[in-house]
DNA sequence: CGTATGTTTGACCGTCGTCAATTGTAGTGG
DNA sequence: CCACTACAATTGACGACGGTCAAACATACG
């Protein structure tokens, strides 16, 4: 079931194509090895793991070197709220460093491959690094760039636009890890990505189908070819943060 | 035009009452000090006067001491996104730590006074001083609560639910600053509020006047009295991290 | 006092949610 | 390998919530 990539393993930091990513760029080479040690490598999960649970005690962020991630939360009425959608390349887990707990769930959609990156030893590297510090103040502050662009999404665009941006985000952010921008695989089902966008399943459905009918996409299930990326950009007026 | 109580000034953060919130609590006297002299104090402001604007080079965040703030950004098509309100007590200006520059315009709602605390300092402090540190990383973290707070109310709640969350959130944050949680002054317009929630100005009016004929808050204009504040609640599903 | 701005209310309509039925897909075990 | 089941996705019919447009009204400010 593992495929084959999910072997690739850089056996440190300084090889991983990632880095620039997780690390900041100043860190010198000492300091690089301190972090590699702290890193725990490897954690191939299956689909539909669990990597950490609401209320479960803040120790690390991840780090996702395959696969796809989704957060979400449980509110008060118990329905789930999906909070993001984290792709290889990208770092999740940031939420509870406030009291110390997890305020989301966090599952693989897919067969991933993970980076745990205990944040103790961060703090602690954290005072003789102000680097390292400055790094994770500005992850941080890209995590609410990222919610304010959602707010503006959910409280000021259509459905189709909706859909649109979050399909220009996944084309983007996919291009930036060097992957296709215009033919990929959805990670997520229709009903995460409704739940996301503040829509409803059928909803997403039905905007899909008109994307198709417009020639915007090609899309057979999860599988998606973006056609004519220019005008699905054009619909996708809130894409640039999310 | 000012009001008496912008002449209450405390002189340094140890006699401020809201140095609690603020600061870290495990702050040394001597530590305290250093900082004291570093904020500027006073400034108060008359009403729409901008703090900063998006753009701007972010140096400083900012304490409320009276009157209240919007956050808002211009969305690529021009529009405004009110994307906070910020009340005595409370600190604003976190975004742009990610690439040095606001995101968000900040203006006063009513008169206001303000701190303005100077980010260089803490971030030499914060070397020494790694509470300092940890304490503004729960601050954006609080932030990015908040963020996804709105994210849910805006993707799953009504108008009503909305409107009614945000009221609850006002009544919370001036009952923990000590003031009448069930009467106060609203100090955004309708518009603000339906920017903020994603409604339009008709739809927020039409849902304090329902309010109203069911008897669940009394309001003239922008003065608003919460007659039944269990009922209210009971909507506001989603006000407790907002 | 007059104008600009904010607020309220009404009538109408469109988008999206709800309910329901159908089809397609993936995973499981006989 | 195929049948069976569970689940995901699609499509249609209908209705409601909230947006749009328009007018009246109140309030703030010069």
């Amino acid at each position: 079931m593992r495929s084959p990539q999910l072997m690739i393993k850089p056996n440190n930091c300084h090889s991983c194509r990632m880095s620039a990513l997780c690390l900041p760029l100043a860190l010198r080479t000492s300091d690089l090895d301190l972090l590699d040690n702290a890193i725990k490598r490897g954690k191939p999960m299956q689909k539909n793991q669990s990597v950490f649970y609401a209320g479960d005690r803040f120790t690390s962020v991840y780090a996702i070197r395959s696969g796809a991630v989704k957060s979400y939360c449980i509110t008060d009425d118990g329905t789930e709220q999906v909070t993001g959608f984290y792709l290889p390349g990208e770092i999740f887990g940031w939420d509870g460093i406030a009291n110390g707990n997890h305020s989301n769930h966090a599952v693989t959609l897919e067969t991933s491959a993970l980076c745990e990156i205990p944040f103790a030893q961060f703090e602690r590297l954290s005072a003789t690094m102000p680097m390292l510090q400055q790094h994770f103040m500005r992850l941080m502050s890209k995590e609410i760039s990222t919610d304010q662009a959602l707010i503006t999404l959910l409280s000021k665009n259509s459905a189709e636009e909706r859909v649109a941006s979050l399909l220009i985000s996944l084309s983007k952010r996919l291009k930036s890890q060097h992957l296709s921008a215009t033919k990929f695989r959805l990670p997520m089902s229709r009903a995460d990505i409704g739940n996301y966008l503040g829509l409803t399943v059928e909803t997403v459905s039905r905007v899909f189908s008109r994307f198709q009918s417009f020639d915007l996409i090609y899309c057979e299930r999860k599988e998606i070819e973006i056609i004519n990326l220019k005008r699905l950009s054009s619909l996708a007026h809130n894409a640039e943060h999310l």
